[in-house]
DNA sequence: AGACTGACCTGAACGC
DNA sequence: TGCGTTCAGGTCAGTC
C-alpha cells in the first residue's frame, strides 16, 4: 500500500515523536509480522527490549530507527508491505482489530512525548513486518536494506546511472520501475503517475528507451513523490495513515492512477485501465500511445 | 543472470 | 440476505 511519499510520513512522524524514547518491553501479537526475524518473535522482544532508539531513517519503503547508546549497533527495521501502519498512541488506548506488535516506552522517563507510551504495529494482511537487524558498512544501513537501489529522494541519488541501468533491461517500463533494486520507492501509484507525466507508455521496451526519456521519467517521478508528500500521501481508505492515524490528500491530484474513463487533465481523452502483473496499470491512449511493435 | 509467475493475507465492493 | 468473485499502495521464492 504504502510508496515512498507515504513512508516518508511516517518517518517524519516518528522522527518527531519516538526519536529519544527507550523500550520497555515488546508484544508480539501475530507471529507473521515478524517472519523476517530468523529467531521469530522472541529474538525481536530480546533484541529491542531495553535499546534507545535513535535516528529514523529511510530507503525506498524501507524505515528504520537505529539502536543504541551511542553510534547505531541495529536497526528496527519496518516494511508496510500493503496496509502497515506505525502510530504512536497512549497506553490506554484500546487495542487495534489488527494491532500486531506493541512496542511500550519507558513511561517514567521525561520526554515530549510522555503520555503516547506505545509505538503500535497495525497491519491487516500482514505483508508487512517489524525486525531487529545487524547494520553493515560506514553509512550503517541495515542488512536487508543494502541490496536495494538509491531512491530518487536520495541526495545521492545517481540519475544518469539509474537511466543506463533501465536502458540495459530487457523488459517493460513499469515493470523495470517496479523493481526495486534499479530505483526504489515506486510503486504502483507513482509508477502510473510518473510515466503518465512522462508521456510513455508503460509496455515500452526499457531497451528502446532514450537517454532524455529515461530522465524526463526519473525527474517525472521524483517531482510527483514530491508533490505527494507535501500533500501528505495518498490514502484511498483508513489503511494509510500517519503516526497520527490522520490520512494524506494527494488522491485527489491523480492523473490516471484509479481514474478509468475519467478525462486526462491534460488531454481530456477517457483514461484506460488494463490488468498487469496481478493489478491494475492506468494511463492516457493519446498521452501515452502504445508502443509500435518494432520490426523483425 | 535476468525475466516472469504465483503465493502469501484480510476485507470491501459488487453481481446474482 | 447470502454467497461467490474480484480487487487492493508489496515483496519473495521458485521456475524457466
Amino acid at each position: 500500500m504504502p510508496e515512498l511519499p507515504e513512508v516518508e510520513v511516517v518517518r517524519r512522524g516518528l522522527a518527531d515523536h519516538v526519536t529519544g524514547r527507550r523500550v520497555r518491553d515488546v508484544e508480539v501479537l501475530h507471529p507473521r509480522s515478524v517472519r523476517r526475524q530468523a529467531g521469530g518473535g522472541a529474538e525481536l522482544v530480546e533484541r529491542l527490549t531495553g535499546q534507545r532508539l535513535r535516528a529514523v531513517r529511510r530507503r525506498g519503503k524501507y524505515l528504520w530507527v537505529e539502536l543504541g547508546d551511542d553510534a547505531p549497533e541495529a536497526a528496527l527495521l519496518a516494511h508496510l508491505g500493503m496496509s502497515g501502519q506505525l502510530l504512536v498512541q497512549p497506553a490506554d488506548r484500546p487495542d487495534e482489530k489488527h494491532l500486531r506488535i506493541r512496542v511500550r516506552f519507558d513511561p517514567s522517563e521525561e520526554h515530549a512525548d510522555r503520555g503516547r507510551d506505545e509505538l503500535r504495529f497495525v497491519d491487516q494482511r500482514t505483508f508487512g513486518g517489524l525486525t531487529v537487524t545487524d547494520v553493515t558498512g560506514a553509512d550503517a544501513l541495515p542488512v536487508p536494506v543494502a541490496h536495494i537501489g538509491r531512491d530518487p529522494m536520495d541526495p545521492v541519488f545517481d540519475a544518469e546511472a539509474a537511466v543506463g541501468g533501465l536502458r540495459r533491461r530487457r523488459t517493460g517500463l513499469k515493470r523495470a520501475l517496479l523493481d526495486q533494486t534499479l530505483v526504489s520507492g515506486i510503486g504502483n501509484i507513482y509508477a502510473d503517475e510518473s510515466l503518465w507525466r512522462a508521456k510513455l507508455h508503460y509496455e515500452r521496451p526499457t531497451a528502446t528507451l532514450t537517454r532524455p526519456e529515461g530522465r524526463r521519467l526519473l525527474t517525472a517521478a521524483r517531482e510527483v513523490m514530491d508533490e505527494a508528500l507535501a500533500a501528505g500521501g495518498t490514502s484511498f481508505d483508513a489503511l494509510y495513515v500517519d503516526v497520527h492515524g490522520d490520512s494524506g490528500y494527494f488522491d485527489r491530484a491523480l492523473a490516471v492512477y484509479g481514474q478509468e474513463d475519467r478525462p486526462c487533465p491534460r488531454c481530456g481523452t477517457p483514461v484506460r485501465r488494463a490488468p498487469f502483473m496481478n493489478r491494475s496499470s492506468y494511463w492516457c491512449p493519446t498521452c501515452q500511445p502504445r508502443p509500435r511493435r518494432r520490426h523483425p
